[in-house]
DNA sequence: GCCAACGTTGGC
DNA sequence: GCCAACGTTGGC
């Protein structure tokens, strides 16, 4: 099994909003380096952080896991859609994504800034200065440090 | 709202 | 294939 951190502007699609769904269709990845975690590396089970960007705090705000693998995201087809790409054809699909499962919403968010400040997360792609990839790979340790933070 | 960091595009 | 210009991300 292996862990994932995705980011979501909670105004755009929060914690709250996937444990009202259950099941989200990770859509709207533009980002090749991110797409290529979830066409080819994302698997049933994986866990995910789910984390809150450009909020007050941003941080990581919940548990997920990933409940279908890789397959086209159709929003780029779609040219009412904000993210339809026009290079994308039904043979050649460019964008994919992910289905992700609600496991649980944390008491509390993990801010960003406690992320940098405890030693347990030293090392964590999120934290580093300009990171904006929004689906990363995250260490078994450190996701370990995610739970075992909640569990004091 | 600002702007640093980073990714993409396109002229050459 | 280089790199300047431009667009986006996301913390602050």
């Amino acid at each position: 099994m292996r862990y994932w951190l995705m980011k979501s502007e909670p105004g755009t699609y929060s914690i709250e909003d996937l444990e009202r769904d259950g099941v989200t269709g990770w859509e709207g990845v533009r980002n090749y380096q991110a797409r290529n975690f979830m066409r080819d590396e994302m698997h049933l089970g994986d866990r995910v952080l789910f984390y809150h960007s450009n909020a007050k705090p941003p941080g990581i705000v919940g548990l997920a896991e990933v409940c279908r693998e890789g397959y086209p995201d159709e929003t780029q087809w779609d040219e009412s859609s904000s993210y339809f790409d026009p290079k994308a054809t039904q043979e050649k699909p460019i964008w994919w994504r992910v289905d992700v499962k609600f496991m649980k919403k944390f008491p509390e968010i993990l801010s960003l800034d406690t992320l940098k400040q405890d030693p347990h997360f030293e090392g964590m792609l999120v934290i580093q200065r300009g990171a904006r990839l929004s689906v990363q790979p995250v260490d078994k340790r450190h996701y370990q440090a995610v739970l075992q933070h909640f569990t004091k």
